[in-house]
DNA sequence: TGCAAAATCGACGTCGTGTTGACAATGGAT
DNA sequence: ATCCATTGTCAACACGACGTCGATTTTGCA
């Protein structure tokens, strides 16, 4: 913000690079590589604390459980897709169809580039409060960007569970779990499922709006 | 195959109700009811033998593994989605809309009678192989006989990704997914979601018929 | 009644998690 | 330069849950 207290004001803020938060990015960073090549319930906190460098008793230093490390690990990735979210909710002056689309989009993209750990993400949430709720939170992002989205496309909304805020909702999870299922097979298959989540959203809107 | 050995040819059948037989119900009685008041995880293998009046080491006469216990859990649960597609897939002369509004009521009830094992089968499909596989064989019921329905309603299918088939395994997922969220809120939210389920597949053949 | 198959269980080995307490490195103040 | 609190490291331990083994009892049928 000013440039009138140019450094060193807090010593231990995350953008200050101690030895330790390098570690715990390397830890995350093991634990995502792990994840890639077997999947997450095979993963032990020897092979994470391994991969980083360290004992599995100094990984303890770091993070309390092995959810601890799941947790940060999706939320690291997640941020990116809140930060996609917020960047498309500014965009007001465009057409509906077109927010859609990017919404879509920046969503196939993610699950591109992170498939891993969005599958992860999906699996623990069962079992991992934590990361139900940045998941869960994520997701409403997105159903609420896109359900402001149905209204002003024209979608009447009573609050019914055929409403636009409805829609929205069955439609968001609609691509959830498709991407999820994609991710899982192909790259190909993900770009594949876009197409057939973007034709069903606007098939419903072009249905509602006449 | 031939009717000349009338009787007693295996005496280890299942319809032979054996008291060996019994306990295997017993036992899967047991983790269901468990299932119901903790989750998946707590669950231990101690609980379940001890709901179903044996020792721990006695459960594995019956079961090679606690994963075991809960495939033969979902495969008994299960059964009785698969009847109803096979039911439903029989009915040829009625409007398509209606083997659409059947089949997402059949559905919306299994949800309902048997909301915990339905969710312990997806929770455990991610490191459950054979669970996997379960659930998926009877969604794919579902994909094929509504991907059926949606030709004979004169959606286009041209094999690619906005084809009738791939409409139908979008939408398809899309009902497992809301339903699953559904059903761990309340039995109202069940009944909501599924008639934004319905109003969406409807959306989507209207638009694409037209 | 006899007896093989079915069923039961105590005790054990193993694996992965998380904790403890003692010890080493680090880096800023003096 | 050195002191010392903070930060980081780890071997050893305790615990809980799973699955196995061998010995023993129960069952059902000839």
């Amino acid at each position: 913000m000013s440039a009138s207290e140019p450094v060193a004001e807090r010593p231990r803020r995350p953008d200050n690079p101690t030895k330790g938060d390098r570690r715990e990015q390397a830890i995350l960073d093991a634990a995502e590589a792990l994840l890639e090549e077997r999947g997450l319930d095979p993963v032990t906190v020897e092979q994470i604390a391994a991969g980083a460098g360290i004992s599995r008793a100094s990984l303890y230093f770091y993070f309390g459980s092995k959810q601890e490390v799941v947790t940060a690990l999706v939320a690291r990735t997640m941020g990116v897709t809140r930060d996609d979210a917020d960047t498309l909710a500014a965009e007001v002056d465009v057409p509906p169809q077109t927010t859609i689309e990017r919404s879509i989009r920046r969503i196939e993209k993610q699950w591109l580039d992170h498939g891993v750990v969005m599958r992860a993400a999906v699996d623990n949430a069962p079992s991992n409060p934590e990361v139900r709720e940045i998941w869960r939170g994520t997701v409403d992002l997105y159903v609420d960007l896109l359900g402001d989205v149905l209204v002003r496309a024209g979608v009447p909304d009573d609050g019914g569970p055929t409403g636009a805020r409805a829609l929205a909702k069955g439609l968001a999870w609609m691509g959830e779990r498709n991407f999820y299922i994609a991710s899982a097979i192909s790259k190909a298959e993900v770009r594949r499922v876009a197409e057939t989540v973007l034709a069903i959203w606007f098939s419903t809107i072009e249905d509602r709006v006449g």
